[in-house]
DNA sequence: TCTGGGGTCCTAGGACCC
DNA sequence: TCTGGGGTCCTAGGACCC
């Protein structure tokens, strides 16, 4: 059996934990730059605030409700993320992190009564760390996913936490879940498989492997295999990241190369960081730039340019000269554009790559590197900078940040009593 | 004025090989 | 008039997830 833990509106809940007043009140979280709604509490999806609404369109909205708006706080979720995984890791020693909010656990071998183990999981998580999670237990994953939304549905009649373990649990929770709801299928394949008739999973299930197999690759038939209760998506191993990416939506539009180059270098600096603390030298870089979408009537441009290294390299500095030869590639004059980013690819350890006949990456970088980051990461980040980067360090619009109550240990900070 | 970010997997089609 | 057959590798783009 597998488990799927969910925590409820978990950047909401992030934030209520130390401010309890908020409790039943309406939450939203915007994203960067305070530019969409990213997350919602219950409360607030009943004021009728869509996922991803545009924050300046929704001002009147969350004036009228009295909505709180936060500016989303990673340090503060990804700690308290930290701490939930660590507690559900008790109880199994095969997890698999999912996402920032979500986790499975392969339940092999676990012979007490699931309900009240999913029970007594969710109990401790809320005791621990005040983080309210749901619980969906059944034979495969994509089934523990469809209990953990009942759970979640049906909280009252559950508790929280749903086990899907005999035939007729399985038929019913099918013919409940409507087909867009089915993890894996997605906002195209609903559409396609809508226009047969088809609505609930357990239709889905039905539909012919040739159709499955022609419209939505192997990956359906995969899927469907799974929700009939044959576990045909496993645990995935943590394994070092493919693909690294620093990606950002600006403030305003950029018009001058100037300025486009200097947030490349800046993105190009930040993927080099993630990439040496997994300790991986990339092969090649993906650096794209676009113009605002929403502005139909400026010119619209858009281009990425893929540069193959000459060697494998984590260094900062090479990376970006790298970047910066795409960047001259295509760029292209009298854009405003809007957003921009670096991806890094083709990932080789960093202790054991094959060595070039002709060039090599300066030796000299790896130190240097490591002793940036051990600077920047005992004075904080960019302390020690490219040249090329900009004199002050961007700032984002950020103007309803919550502070890093769990992180910041300089500061003494006030937290609200209950 | 303002409109998110970071990943994975799969496939079709082109380039190339003998 | 007529133009082989069977592979592999790579990449861009599209689907999905949170």
């Amino acid at each position: 059996m597998y488990a799927l833990i969910d925590c409820n509106n978990f950047y909401a809940s992030c934030e209520r934990v130390f401010n309890p007043a908020l409790r039943g009140k309406p939450i939203v979280i915007l994203s960067n730059n305070d530019g969409c709604v990213i997350a919602r509490s219950n409360e607030a999806k009943a004021c009728g605030i869509p996922m991803g609404a545009p924050a300046f369109e929704y001002k009147h909205v969350f004036e009228q409700y009295d909505i709180h708006v936060f500016s989303a706080n990673f340090t503060l979720y990804g700690d308290l993320s930290n701490r939930v995984m660590n507690i559900l890791s008790n109880y199994s020693p095969d997890q698999e992190i999912y996402s920032i909010d979500e986790c499975f656990l392969k339940l092999t071998g676990i012979n007490c009564d699931l309900t009240e183990y999913g029970l007594k999981m969710r109990k401790q998580v809320l005791r621990w760390t005040g983080i309210p999670v749901s619980v969906g237990i059944a034979p495969t994953k994509s089934l523990a996913k469809a209990a953990n939304r009942i759970a979640k549905k049906f909280t009252d009649k559950t508790g929280g936490c749903y086990v899907i373990d005999t035939e007729d649990k399985r038929l019913k929770a099918l013919k409940w879940l409507e087909v867009d709801d089915v993890w894996g299928i997605g906002r195209r394949n609903a559409k396609k498989i809508k226009s047969l008739g088809v609505n609930k999973a357990f239709d889905f299930c039905q539909l012919s492997k040739t159709w499955v197999l022609k419209n939505m690759t192997v990956v359906g038939m995969r899927l469907q295999d799974d929700l009939n209760g044959i576990p045909t998506i496993e645990m995935e191993p943590v394994e070092p990241k493919q693909s690294i990416a620093t990606t950002r939506t600006f403030d305003h539009d950029c018009r001058t190369f100037e300025e486009v180059r200097e947030r490349i270098v800046t993105f190009t600096v930040s993927c080099a960081e993630k990439i040496r603390s997994q300790h991986s030298l990339c092969n090649a870089l993906t650096v794209f730039i676009e113009s605002n979408r929403f502005k139909e009537n400026d010119e619209q441009y858009s281009n990425q340019a893929l540069i193959k290294l000459p060697f494998p390299t984590s260094s900062a500095i090479e990376l970006a000269k790298f970047a910066l030869q795409g960047l001259q590639a295509i760029y292209k004059k009298g854009i405003g554009y809007k957003r921009a980013g670096v991806i890094l690819m083709n990932f080789v350890p960093d202790t054991e790559y094959q060595q070039s006949l002709f060039y090599r990456s300066n030796p000299k970088h790896a130190k240097l590197m490591q002793a940036v980051d051990t600077i920047n990461s005992k004075f904080g980040q960019q302390k020690v900078r490219l040249a090329t980067q900009d004199k002050k360090i961007h700032k984002m619009r950020q103007e309803r940040l919550s502070p890093n109550y769990t992180t910041k240990l300089n500061d003494i900070i006030e937290i609200k009593a209950d």
